[in-house]
DNA sequence: ACACTATTTATAACGATTATCAATTAATAA
DNA sequence: TTATTAATTGATAATCGTTATAAATAGTGT
């Protein structure tokens, strides 16, 4: 099924008119079958062996052509890298504030309080961004340990 | 009714052992009459008429030790330089695409979302961050503007 | 093959933030 | 009040993620 991604996702580049480089199809694809929202240097290492000459300033380029075409999402925290996303169904994200590790959970959208906000400010909605910070299972088990 | 945010968060603050420099109170007492969510370079360049050997290095830091304290948010935005933000009550953000206005809104906290996300990954909660983006009422009439 | 444009690569530049460290100062106790 | 001392400030350099620039390369259509 990332198979139907990737090829959807290709299909979408060709639509807009981007072209299809063999850096393109490999960071689309890194980021399909990545389970964990890498930084544009984590793609960029990982797709070194492959291509030894390839830029960071490519891995960004990339990443914004795509997010311009609405292919990914960008999760921006501040000072620290950006992680980036690929767009399968809504969904958001819980974040480990140990760890950092970052789990998807599915709800449904929360469409009341962008019609509620709309109404209260007089803007017109576009989307919104929903994140929850926490401790992972991981992370609670070893503060466990250490209070033994 | 801002006199007595002072006086609490000054409170605060000695409880925690923490110094109450003339720079301390000018930067809080700047985010508290603020309605705008400054950047650190914004209340720099505010203060540096009563502090005109205030460095740059002393917002930073202070603004750190107010967000430990727990007295201030910090709001990131990627690349983008940080807005903070006194604590006062609950509220959410609508962020206007087009200029950056950031406007408040009131909404029932969303404790449902967290107990769900707790449930289904097993983090503990602690958090979440929620963020309406869409185009503010002045950037709507500019863009109807446009169309004539 | 040719010209034209998009893309890549390498590198320099940028802007926000943090680290460093000597100089200063607020809080505390004598 | 004054002395003490650890916290804080201020100037500057350093860091890090990201973007701009410009030359080299690769596709694309004629």
């Amino acid at each position: 099924m990332s198979e139907l991604h990737l090829k959807n996702a290709l299909d979408t580049l060709k639509a807009t008119g981007v072209r299809i480089t063999p850096q393109r199809h490999a960071i689309l694809e890194y980021l399909i079958n990545s389970m964990s929202h890498p930084t544009a240097d984590e793609i960029y290492k990982s797709l070194e062996g492959k291509f030894p000459n390839m830029s960071v300033a490519t891995v960004y380029n990339n990443l914004r052509v795509f997010r311009e075409a609405g292919l990914v999402k960008e999760l921006t925290y501040g000072d620290a890298a950006s992680r980036f996303d690929f767009v399968t169904n809504d969904h958001y994200h819980m974040i480990c504030e140990g760890c950092g590790k970052i789990t998807d959970f599915h709800y449904p959208a929360l469409k009341e309080v962008e019609h509620f906000a709309s109404h209260v400010t007089g803007y017109k909605v576009n989307s919104h961004r929903l994140e929850v910070y926490g401790t992972c299972p991981d992370c609670l088990e070893q503060k466990n340990k250490q209070v033994l």
